[in-house]
DNA sequence: GATTTCAGATGACAATTGTCACATTCTTAT
DNA sequence: ATAAGAATGTGACAATTGTCATCTGAAATC
């Protein structure tokens, strides 16, 4: 498996150019430390996998990753990160990258590239952990937590399908008076103002 | 690295435990055929990763994993899937698992195990590839097509974050009549009948 | 130059909304 | 049996909201 490196920090570099050959089934053909590295490794040694940091002074990596698969979209490229940049990881994501992996992750360097190797994409939990919320449009949030009981849920939900107190008090058989209360009530304990503030609370919880 | 093995059909279980235990570093403590096997293999020995099939006649590996992970958020499941199924995948990614394999990719199945055994999450380039498009979502839509202005689209953003319309006003340096006039002009293109309505549709259609 | 268009504003109005103080049940725990 | 509590309801009130007709001034169009 041949793999290009990339990293802002040459000492990083070469340190993971160590650890991976040691596993005995790396070769590192190349260690830059720019994104125009990055681009001139990629196309003089077609590696099976580029692996570079984000962050760089010159070129980002990702604005380098982007060129690269502009013209090579089977590009495999992993990026290193120290921090998991939400904005980051999205746009690595969105342009076709096969993942990241954070830098203190030693042990799961050499594992992730073979994963990547076979066609694999590979990420750290935090990330992943997001993604299904990112996803979920139709549930029901949790609002237990703030003492919010289940007929006040009801009622929340209602209002975040845009029903007004008349029409919520009849799909719950209560008076529209009631419902105002409950409202009130709602408010109050979710600390918002209006019924609008309620329904965005909801989604953005969501 | 300790695994258990959980699939519908015996013969891949044995299969996937000679391949999995010539690599020298799985050790397969334990082999299942229906989801209530995987529940009761895992608990009785608290493997580092579940491998489980997605489909099988009796429990369905998705059911088994949700209560698995309702009693232990941490548990670690991977899941073996013959085709990659959305409904499915997403359903897994919402419930915390920690990806999927395909069957046919024998060789990955190691690095992949590996790979989540320190934290990460793995999942094939098929389902990576669609999670750009499911994030896009969190931008702002876009209501052009139904003859929504700039300044229009401004005041819908705000109203979606929960503001009044003197707070609108004094945010956009207009007056709050002229606030109220546009809400107005935008309810009617909208067909909605108030602000509520109106965050909940920006919601529904981000 | 006259006219139309458009962004912005005003004021009036009714409807809806949120708040509050106070009833009325009904259940439950003491 | 009584007190405490919920769940529900009422009426009054002010604030906010949505609608509408109308006005202004500037820019664009003719």
């Amino acid at each position: 498996m041949k793999v290009v490196v990339v990293d802002d920090d040459k000492l990083v570099g070469v340190s993971l150019k160590t650890i991976l050959e040691a596993s005995g089934e790396v070769q590192v053909v190349g260690i830059g430390c720019s994104g125009q590295d990055a681009i001139d490794l990629y196309r003089h040694h077609k590696p099976d996998i580029l692996l570079m940091d984000i962050r760089m002074s010159s070129m980002s990596g990702l604005d380098a990753a982007e060129i690269i698969l502009a013209s090579d979209p089977a590009a495999r490229i992993l990026f290193l990160t120290t921090f998991s940049d939400d904005e980051y990881i999205i746009r690595a994501l969105k342009m076709g990258a096969r993942g990241y992996i954070l830098k203190q992750n030693y042990e799961s360097i050499v594992p992730s590239l073979k994963a990547v190797y076979n066609g694999q994409s590979v990420f750290g939990d935090d990330i992943v952990s997001r993604i299904p919320d990112m996803l979920q449009k139709n549930r029901k949030p949790d609002f237990s937590k703030y003492g919010i009981s289940e007929k006040e849920a009801e009622i929340i939900a209602l209002v975040a399908e845009g029903m007004n107190n008349k029409e919520i008090a009849s799909a719950l058989y209560l008076s529209e008076g009631t419902v105002r209360n409950y409202l009130s009530v709602i408010l109050e304990k979710l600390q918002l103002r209006d019924r609008t503030q309620l329904a965005v609370f909801y989604y953005k919880n969501q």
